[in-house]
DNA sequence: AAGAGAATTTGACATGGGTCAAGGCGCGAC
DNA sequence: GTCGCGCCTTGACCCATGTCAAATTCTCTT
C-alpha cells in the first residue's frame, strides 16, 4: 500500500508558502507581536506543515527542538501512563503557540484532529527571533499565563465537578473558544470525537454520551449531529457549569 | 478580644527589613535574575509582609493589583465554587513566585498554611522593574512554563489516577519539592492538613487517611506525625505513583 | 501534667460513574 | 444505492470512593 504525498501523516508544505501578511490566524496568536515590517523575519524563521487527522506531530518525552503555532484545525494535547491510561489536557485551535517547555524535553505529545496546518520554527530561530523582537516575549509570557490560567480552572473541573458540570463547562468553553462562524452564536462545533471528551473531562465515553442525552432530555441543548450541538438554554447551562444547583 | 500586632492576620514589617542580598529564597526564585549590584532596585520595590496561619492573603477574584513572592512558610492556592466546593491547585513553598495573572483579576486565591513571609511588589512597580531588568522577563517566563507543566502533570493525576497513585505521587512531589532538610532525605514534611491535601488530590479527607494507612501497611512509607513521613521504598513509591501496577 | 478542642483515623453503608455488552446509525467506499 | 465499519448510544450491573458517624490521638492551654 503506497502513501501518496498527500495522505502523508505530515507534509512540509513548499518554501515561500509561509506567507504571515494573510495568515487568518494571526492576530490571534503570539505572531501579532511582529510588526507588519518586521513579519519577513517570522516568515523566514518558519516552515509550513500540514498534519492528517489522527497523526502526531509532538510526541510527550520526545527532545523539545522545536516549536509550532496552529494556523488551522485542531489539535489535542495529551499525556499518558504507561499503562495506556490518556488525559487531554486542552485542545489546540488555530492561534495557539505550542512546545514552550521548561525542561528540554516536551511534556505532553500533540496530535491532529482533524486536517491541521501549522508554523514549525526551531528551537534556535525562535531564540533569535525573540533577541529581534522584544515583544514576542511578553506576548508569550502572557500566553503561557493565560494557559496557566486555564489549566487551575480545569484542574477546579477535575477535582471537584460532577459529569454533568464538567459536560456543561465543556461545552460552554468550547462555544467560547471559536469566535462565531457559520451556524450561528449558540452552535457549537466539536471536531474531536467522544474518547477525546472523556478524556479531556476525565471520565468514560458512555457517561459523555449519557449525559449529553440528560442535557437532550432537560431541553439545555439539541444534538444536530454527534459533532455539532446547539446550546438552546445558555443560562441555564452556566448555572449548571459553576455547580450552582 | 484585642488582636496584639503580632497576631494580626497580615503585618506589614517595616521598611528596610526587606534584604534581597541575604534572602535565603533569592536561589529559588526569580530575584536571582536581579544581578547583585542590581539588588537595591528589587529593595526598593517590595513590601516584606508575615502571613499568619490560615489567613489568606490573595483572593480569588480580586483585582490583581499585586506580585507576591514567598519568602519562608507555604501557601495553599485555591479555587472556589459557589457552594463551597474547594479545589487546591498548587502549594507554594519560599521562592515561588505568585499573581502573574492573564486578566485583571486573580484566578486563584492563596492562603497561608503555617507561618508564612512574603515580598509585595504592586503591579507598577513590578512592571518598572521588569523594564529596567530585561532578564527578569525571561525567569518569569520560565517560571511560568515550569507551573504550566506541573499543572498538566496535575491534570493526569486528577483525570486518569487512582487514590493510591494519587497519594504516592503527592508524597514524592512533596519530598522533591523541598531540598533535602533535616530528618534525613527520606522524610517528607506535610505543613498543611488531610483537608488540603484531600483538596488537592480530587478526594476526601477519609480516603488520604485510608491511603496512607494502606501505604503504611504496605511498608511504603512509615507515619511518625500526622505532619511527617518517611518513605521507606522510594522505588515501589515511583512504581505506584506512575501506576505500573 | 491534665483537660479541651481540633485533627485524624476507623468503620459501616451509599452512590456516581466505570465496566461490560449489545444495538443503532451515519458516512464513506464501491 | 447499499454495504460495512467505526463511532455513538443505551442498558444492566459493579466497584472505588464518598458520606455519615464514632472512636482515637494529637496539640495547645492552663
Amino acid at each position: 500500500m503506497t502513501v501518496t504525498e498527500t495522505h502523508r501523516p505530515l507534509t512540509l508544505l513548499p518554501a515561500g508558502s509561509v506567507a504571515c501578511m494573510t495568515c487568518g490566524a494571526r492576530s490571534a496568536s503570539v505572531c501579532n507581536a511582529v510588526e507588519e515590517r518586521d513579519l519577513r523575519l517570522l516568515e523566514g524563521a518558519a516552515e509550513k506543515i500540514r498534519i492528517a487527522p489522527g497523526a502526531p506531530f509532538m510526541v510527550e518525552g520526545a527532545p523539545a527542538d522545536c516549536f509550532f503555532n496552529i494556523t488551522s484545525g485542531t489539535a489535542r494535547l495529551v499525556k499518558l501512563l504507561p499503562d495506556g491510561r490518556r488525559q487531554v489536557t486542552g485542545f489546540a485551535d488555530a492561534g495557539r503557540f505550542l512546545g514552550l517547555a521548561a525542561t528540554e524535553r516536551f511534556g505532553f505529545g500533540a496530535e491532529a484532529i482533524d486536517a491541521v496546518t501549522a508554523c514549525r520554527f526551531s528551537r534556535k530561530r525562535l531564540r533569535g527571533l525573540i533577541d529581534d523582537v522584544p515583544l514576542l516575549e511578553r506576548r508569550l509570557l502572557a500566553s503561557a499565563s493565560s494557559e496557566l490560567a486555564a489549566a487551575q480552572e480545569q484542574l477546579l473541573l477535575l477535582g471537584r465537578k460532577t459529569a454533568l458540570e464538567r459536560v456543561a463547562s465543556f461545552l460552554l468553553e468550547r462555544q467560547a473558544a471559536l469566535p462565531v462562524c457559520r451556524g450561528g452564536d449558540e452552535t457549537v462545533s466539536l471536531p474531536m470525537g467522544r474518547g477525546d471528551i472523556a478524556d479531556y473531562l476525565g471520565l468514560t465515553i458512555e457517561t459523555i454520551s449519557r449525559t449529553l442525552g440528560m442535557l437532550k432530555t432537560r431541553g439545555c441543548i439539541a444534538v444536530d449531529k454527534a459533532s455539532e450541538i446547539r446550546i438552546r438554554l445558555p443560562a441555564r447551562m452556566r448555572a449548571l457549569a459553576a455547580g450552582e444547583d
